[in-house]
DNA sequence: CGGTATCCAGAGAGATACTG
DNA sequence: CAGTATCTCTCTGGATACCG
């Protein structure tokens, strides 16, 4: 079942701000998918994150939380011990996500065989050498 | 059901290729779930596309065709016709793609209340001011 | 430990002009 | 009609250094 009926000529404004269109865009940034998953197994401290995500650096981390607690999918707590620690994780509403999230990483599971081959035909079509240096 | 059992340090190079995540940013990307919605509901011809989304650029339009013909998940047919005509239609891959498309769609049309009061909330624990010019 | 602040490179995205 | 070619700008993401 599709949500929006969605007009034929697609107004732009409201296309601009259409909150789809928005979660979209979070969702395909480089990091967030990854932390909302690693989260939704337990809760995480910062720089335990950071180890566990090979890669990230210290800033993209610290901007990927903000923007998941901005939007009221990860809680942030501090813990004054010493050292001080905070603690990151799922809100109820961030759990929530993980279902539609894992349907479509299943699809891709799924097909990805089929995206690999049309790639592959796309490149052989165009002439391209796939095999080339 | 969750697809990947993902390792806890995710390692550096498994992550930048994983298939999963190459879907995601293509879908993130500003104008390719509009296209597929649209392509969702009938063929389209290139300037009737363009028509129909308002703000897109020529250059975007072409560049988002042209990504989804390559995963094969957008079908592009030659008329030679007069003027020449062409067609963009999904694939039954990208067909398919429209089910968990939806789901997501249809989990942020659910929760997109909850969204916006967690961003007022945080707006205003940070002491911005919303109304502010 | 858990961040900010700054600076910088590269990809994404748009405007415009031209073409088969 | 259905594009391609350039040029430009913004925005994302990363490296580095510093702070409570």
């Amino acid at each position: 079942m599709v949500s929006a009926p969605l007009p034929d000529p697609v107004p732009a404004e409201e296309y601009e701000q259409c909150p789809v269109t928005d979660v979209l865009r979070r969702v395909g940034d480089k990091w967030t998918v990854l932390v909302v998953v690693l989260l939704g197994r337990r809760p995480y401290r910062f720089n335990e994150l950071h180890r566990a995500i090979a890669t990230i650096s210290q800033r993209m981390l610290t901007r990927t939380l903000r923007g998941l607690e901005t939007d009221g999918l990860v809680h942030r707590e501090v813990f004054p011990t010493n050292p001080p620690s905070v603690e990151y994780r799922l809100t109820p509403l961030g759990e929530s996500l993980l279902v539609p999230l894992s349907a479509l990483a299943d699809w891709v599971m799924e097909h990805r065989t089929d995206i690999a081959a049309a790639r592959s035909a796309h490149a052989a079509e165009r002439g391209d050498d796939v095999t080339a240096p």
